[in-house]
RNA sequence: GGCGACGUAGCCAAGUUGGUAAGGCAAGGGUCUGCAAAACCCCGAUCACGGGUUCGAGUCCCGUCGUCGCCUCCA
């Protein structure tokens, strides 16, 4: 089997095969930074993570951009409101969201540009359309005209007669057709500024996406991702914008993430319905917020609420459980149960792959990873020694791993409690032995209420953080 | 109004070209334990509704109801 992928170009899954063997250019559109980013950023950025993961699993040289859209209108209103700088405000929230990325074990993009880096390319890629007559210059903003451009709406499925544009915006007269949108800005006043042929202005949202991708990938590219709400309008003028420019078929394959439901509603940040990503990690993991998106395909919504975060929890607790390690002492399991473990390897190994490859059916091959993390678990039960699990539990890690899951069992890393802790399990061991339980439980009791959990072995006593 | 997606057990959710329903959480029963915890074992759905095609449909077609997204900035 090959990897398939689903192509919101052509409404269907297809085999996957990049442009130049063994290489995939993937850009996925990042955030416009005026403030701080929320779950619904954060699993766009991780199922895009997961698939570059697998790609990379597969034997691919992935080379990932990722942009910052860093000049813009709610930026320069937010800017203007808070009486700062934009380009300074802009600054401060790419740095928190690289530190978001890092929280959230999403590997760094080969490349990170901002639209205030490729200016000199946007401009000379406004002027070759207006060269080639796709864009027009009206009092120091340019347009892209989109009957130019003859099949435009192929990405959304829309057609230029039957969109009502204007029904809900003013139409602006200076525009040859209202659908025509702009490529360059002029700058009003105290708005940041560069001089174009056209006077002071800058770039418009789309045209950025378009030369960063020309500029940091080449004329063609494997894949293109974003949210789905970004596919109209946003995609689907990058696509007008750069195939005018290169004549060529932009990207081969568009991939669009379902949007994440907080109280049954889109998660926007225009609409205040979010939770910003730091708020999330100061009580969850950053696993917790993957298994989340992973639980379920990339492309349907995703349902976030209280109740899926606390069973998110309690089900990353099980995938923890699979890499305990053997118990001490352990003799060995029955050859029953070590062959069926082996067996469980391989079937874990293909069915993970198979799902994978079916459009990165990422909750089908958990199903997998959970039913090979019981048969470690039961193996450990029954004696398993450390060598007898290693092969499971390395695949486990391994696969666990491709989903970018971090499985960090020590959360809070030693503090200077952990003496004290030490001390009073110690003080209950003794107790215990003397049969005195009412003091040994209320220690155990009270730890808990500090978030401290005690776990009785026959080979002694253990704890963990909550 | 237009375009698109979806509706699977209490909740989340998978289901490839149609062949008789993964997995997780919760609840319940049990093993282990001084009691717990963890782990393990057992236990639940005919797939929104109504038609149709087929030997056979959750999986294809039509209709109805419902939810959501886009059409305006948005991951």
């Amino acid at each position: 089997m090959s990897l398939r992928v689903y192509n919101t170009l052509t409404r269907e899954k297809s085999d996957f095969s990049p442009i130049e063997e063994g290489k995939v250019r993937m850009y996925v559109c990042g955030p416009t930074v005026y403030d701080s980013a929320h779950v619904g950023h954060a699993m766009s950025a991780m199922v895009f993570d997961v698939v570059r993961r697998y790609l990379i699993y597969l034997g691919y040289d992935v080379h990932y951009v990722m942009n910052f859209t860093d000049v813009d209108d709610k930026i320069i209103d937010r800017a203007k409101r808070l009486g700062v700088d934009p380009i300074e405000l802009a600054e401060k929230y790419i740095e928190e969201y690289k530190k978001n990325l890092e929280d959230l074990n999403i590997l760094p993009p080969t490349e990170h540009p901002r639209a205030t880096n490729e200016i000199d390319a946007i401009i000379k890629m406004v002027e070759r359309l207006i060269d080639k007559g796709a864009a027009y210059e009206v009092d120091g903003d340019v347009y892209f005209r989109v009957e130019k451009a003859k099949d435009y709406g192929k990405l959304s499925g829309r057609k230029l007669e039957e969109m009502n544009a204007g029904s809900r915006i003013r139409v602006d007269i200076r525009k040859e057709n209202p659908m025509d949108f702009a490529v360059w800005k002029a700058a009003k006043k105290g708005e940041p500024a560069w001089d174009s042929p056209w006077g002071p202005g800058r770039p418009g949202w789309h045209i950025e996406c378009s030369a960063m991708n020309l500029q940091h990938l080449g004329d063609q590219i494997d894949i293109h991702g974003g949210g789905n709400d970004l596919i109209f309008p946003h995609h689907e003028n990058e696509i007008a914008q750069s195939e005018a420019i290169t004549g060529k078929p932009f990207a081969r394959y568009w991939m669009h993430n379902g949007m994440l439901q907080l109280k049954g509603e889109k998660m926007s940040k225009s609409t205040g319905n979010l939770i910003p990503i730091n708020e999330f990690l100061e009580d969850h993991s950053g696993d917790v917020m993957r298994l989340m998106v992973i639980s379920s395909h990339y492309r349907s919504p995703l349902t976030f609420n209280d109740e899926v975060i606390e069973a998110n929890e309690r089900a990353l607790e099980r995938l923890l459980s699979a890499i305990k390690p053997a118990m001490e002492g352990a003799s060995g399991a029955p050859a029953e149960i070590t062959q069926k473990l082996e067996e469980q390897v391989e079937i874990t190994r293909k069915g993970f792959h198979d799902s994978m490859d079916e459009d990165f059916n990422t909750a089908g091959a958990l199903g997998y990873l959970f039913d090979l993390a019981r048969m470690i678990n039961q193996a450990r039960s029954e004696g398993a020694t450390a060598k007898e699990l290693v092969n499971a539990q390395d695949l486990f890690k391994e696969l666990t791993g491709v989903l970018g899951l971090k499985l960090e069992t020590s959360e809070k890393a030693a503090s200077s409690a952990d003496a004290f802790i030490d001390l009073l399990l110690d003080l209950r061991q003794e107790l215990r032995a003397k049969k005195e339980y009412q003091l040994s439980d209320r220690i155990r009791d009270e730890l808990a209420e500090m978030n401290v959990i005690i776990e009785d072995t026959p080979q002694g006593s253990t704890w963990h953080w909550e």
